[in-house]
DNA sequence: CCCCTAACGACAACTCGTTGTCAAATGTGA
DNA sequence: TCACATTTGACAACGAGTTGTCGTTAGGGG
């Protein structure tokens, strides 16, 4: 054996706190002159894959973090004019959030240089390799989120 | 073919931001009880493997964050008395850190902590997918420290 | 030997995420 | 219908990281 797989395990997780702080930093150089940030992207993606207007908890529930810190960008957003409030049938005080035409445009723009700058990432690592480590991390992932199934902790 | 190569790649950058969220929130819960949190927790760990005392600079390179953050948490390591200043012989104004007894014994108690956890965590994982997610992530990072090595930007 | 640059610590300001509290709106069960 | 728990937005405080500036120290070339 080479090394043990808790060691592996450890070595994943460093790379993935590296790699958080690197992607974060090469997709905030990517979009910027879009007066965007990757957190106010990230954002304007949950609502273009959801095809729909959302409200701020259900975009921080589809990014994966809480809702104070989706209503901090979204009330950039606004400012700014990429994101517009509708009328929340459901809720008074609780706007839904959509792209503006302006916002689309951006979101657009930024998807066309990621997809670009993700070609060039991910240059000769096999389709083996990128979906067997999609599906590692989806696993952990899950693990993570369900605190830890099984076991006296 | 299942879906394009820069769309494996979008659902990975994805995975690791929540991943690094998921895997900060669960480590400070793990050394919660030590006095300890998952940053200056890494700070005893660049300590533990150098073997030897570093200097801040030195520290944050290990880490592969600024020096400005690595000092932040020495500061405090200090005043709890986990890790101890020495002279620097070839800089005055710049000691090196070193763990006490104190801090070995956290750092040990922290790791066995881990270590546990790890294997739960990894539990029905194959070496195999875990060594391919560790490589294709390792290179990932590696071509995103060095800008983008080819390719006219 | 002196001057200039690089590296360092301290400090301040900022981003982005978290938690917690408060008040208003919603939904549910007796 | 009314009481109560949940959800939501606003606000404040905090943790961890970044950048930038300032003054001091180390090191190298004229």
């Amino acid at each position: 054996m080479t090394r043990s797989r808790e060691k592996v395990l450890a070595d994943i997780m460093v790379l993935i706190f590296r790699l958080n702080g690197r992607l974060l930093e090469q997709g905030d150089r990517l979009v910027a002159g879009l007066d965007l940030t990757s957190a106010r992207w990230q954002v304007l993606g949950a609502l273009a894959l959801a095809g729909r207007a959302l409200s701020a908890p259900q975009i921080a529930e589809a990014m994966g973090i809480t809702r104070q810190g989706v209503q901090k960008q979204l009330n950039l957003l606004l400012e700014e004019g990429v994101v517009e409030r509708r009328v929340n049938p459901s809720h008074e005080r609780s706007p839904l959030y959509a792209l503006t035409g302006l916002g689309e445009h951006r979101y657009a723009e930024a998807t066309r240089r990621c997809d670009d700058w993700a070609a060039v990432l991910g240059e000769g690592l096999s389709d083996e390799a990128l979906g067997m480590t999609e599906t590692t991390l989806s696993t952990l992932l899950a693990r993570l989120q369900h605190p830890v199934p099984p076991g006296p902790v």
